[in-house]
DNA sequence: CATTACCTGCAA
DNA sequence: TTGCAGGTAATG
């Protein structure tokens, strides 16, 4: 589900209702696979009692910056989802993690298709962790210089590129393919063949399609809520992805579905000209 | 690069 | 019953 729009969201939300808490216990943990191999007692043990700093963003991770200088990471995955509640609430069917907090209220995890992960990261652990990804793609200082350099070099198809996070953090597959849908790039082009407007466009693009996503806090297509547990709004706005033999926004003809690098890939045959 | 694995739920 | 799903890691 979520991609950094929504993550964005979810920290953006999380931030003013977590920052200057104390976690108090975890009172529900019933997949030890979401703790990613840290035993459920010695994790609630470790983070009982820990003040929250802060929670910000890394690419498609949240972090809850911990008093102690350790960092809990949460990554959603497909279906995940990280919900405040202000005072107690029974777990549902999909909760997998529970953080009680002293002021009574709680952050609930959950996760229908289990493959989120929170993991408790030690200071020593996180520059590591920040340089196993790429770029954030919205700072200033993401440049169209800096993205041709990701880019160089590369010898795969733009699809699967752009949804790699070593490359560029961030991006998931709605977004990759609303991206190369305003850019008019062919999923299935050769990186090694964009010419200067090619790679301009596609930087416009990206930078577009995650600003609208998080003015339109993010895009609810099944899953995805916000930390109130609301829904985003951004399907709305959606060109491409899911769009199957709807007619294109541009010129009319039939969204198309491919795979492109194993992953459901939409497009205008039209607009997006197939590589040569 | 592609394929499989990880899991559950939903729609065709 | 089959296929598909917003992500990533492991394997060929």
């Amino acid at each position: 589900m979520p991609e950094l729009p929504e993550v964005e969201t979810i920290v953006r939300g999380l931030r003013p209702l977590l920052t200057g808490q104390t976690i108090a216990g975890v009172s529900h943990s019933d997949w030890p696979a979401t703790l990613a191999g840290y035993p459920p007692a010695a994790f609630a043990a470790a983070v009982t009692g820990e003040p929250i700093q802060g929670v910000d963003r890394r690419a498609k991770y949240i972090l809850i910056v911990l008093g102690s200088g350790r960092v809990l990471t949460v990554h959603l995955r497909m279906t995940g989802g990280l919900v405040h509640h202000a005072g107690p609430v029974a777990p549902g069917k999909a909760t997998r993690l529970v953080l009680d907090l002293a002021a009574g209220g709680q952050v609930h995890f959950t996760d229908a298709r289990k493959f989120g992960r929170v993991r408790l990261l030690d200071p020593a652990a996180l520059p590591a962790f920040f340089d196993s990804l790429g770029p954030e793609p919205l700072p200033d200082e993401f440049t169209l210089d800096r993205f041709r350099a990701r880019l160089q070099g590369r010898r795969g198809l733009i699809k699967p590129t752009l949804l790699d996070q070593r490359v560029l953090a961030g991006l998931g597959n709605i977004y990759a393919d609303e991206a190369l849908y305003r850019s008019r790039l062919h999923p299935q082009r050769s990186v090694a063949t964009l010419d200067a407007d090619d790679t301009a466009r596609l930087y416009e693009a990206v930078r577009f399609v995650l600003t609208q996503g998080i003015a339109n806090r993010g895009t609810t297509i099944s899953d995805y809520r916000d930390a109130q547990g609301e829904q985003g709004s951004n399907q709305r706005q959606l060109h491409a992805y899911g769009q199957t033999d709807q007619p294109c926004d541009r010129c009319g003809t039939p969204i198309a579905r491919i795979v492109v690098g194993g992953r459901g890939t939409h497009f205008c045959p039209q607009c997006q000209v197939p590589p040569g």
